[in-house]
DNA sequence: CTGAGTGCAAACGATTTGCATCCGG
DNA sequence: CCGGATGCAAATCGTTTGCACTCAG
């Protein structure tokens, strides 16, 4: 199981294994979805865990800083969090539904950002790309 | 002048001219970047006015609604805020001093928007390419 | 004159911080 | 045992709301 992997990982690297830190690492791994830290705290608590919030949001930014997560920030007020994909994710996000759904998607950015580097010598780090619309399901 | 063109559109429309929303469609029309509120609340002090933050709220939804300005998310806390752009335009984001810039990419998203349409039948309405990095002065 | 626009105070909601306590290794 | 992890309360901070007052047309 993937949640498993990520722990012995975590655990390799001397980290304590918590079972906050465990239950959150299962609950990422689980997510359809990048995770808001009010929806991951929501389905914690129905795990009978009572997390306080600032546990998690410390839990979360551990788990970034250990480049095991990372966050997003869409149209909308809350951060996001996911699993460092192995793949070069980008996002379609439903305005009716609110749904999130990752796509690879094959495009020419690379030689976009080659091109800004030499046009504005602006030294690109990343980029981000998300699609609005309408899912299959709300159309 | 630009922000007068705008405040004539406005009147027609019968909207009232006050004084802080002249200032604040003047401050979008001379704004280097996409500002945010509380950016655009320290220009305004500067030009003599004490609007209250509630106001300059309301008047950036006022200007959106009437599809003025549009709001803009990156990341970072605030929202920011810019008028609509007459050309497709994205963002370089300098991870150090902050800058915004405009730019103007070619690239072939249009086909990427098209095939996503037909493989995962999401109906694109539009997207948002940040390139994250460091700018010409930073680096 | 009349309703849109405004200021003020307070509410809101996500996130952070300080601090005392707890527990994994 | 010991330092990292946790809970709780409170602070932060951008943004929103309620309400009474003001001013543009």
């Amino acid at each position: 199981m993937k949640a498993q992997a990520l722990i012995d990982a975590l655990r390799k690297d001397g980290e304590r294994i918590t079972v906050l830190r465990r239950a959150i690492v299962q609950c990422l791994v689980n997510a359809s979805e990048p995770m808001t830290a009010v929806a991951l705290i929501a389905v914690l608590k129905k795990m009978n865990l009572q997390p306080s919030p600032p546990s998690v949001y410390r839990e979360l930014k551990f788990l970034t800083e250990k480049k095991m997560t990372r966050t997003l920030q869409f149209e909308e007020r809350n951060r996001r969090y996911e699993l460092v994909p192995a793949d070069h994710r980008h996002h379609l996000i439903c305005t009716e539904c609110k749904g999130i759904e990752d796509v690879v998607v094959h495009h020419d950015l690379d030689v976009v950002e080659k091109n800004l580097e030499q046009q504005k010598k602006f030294k690109v780090k990343r980029h981000a790309l998300e699609f609005y619309g309408v899912c299959n399901k709300c159309q």
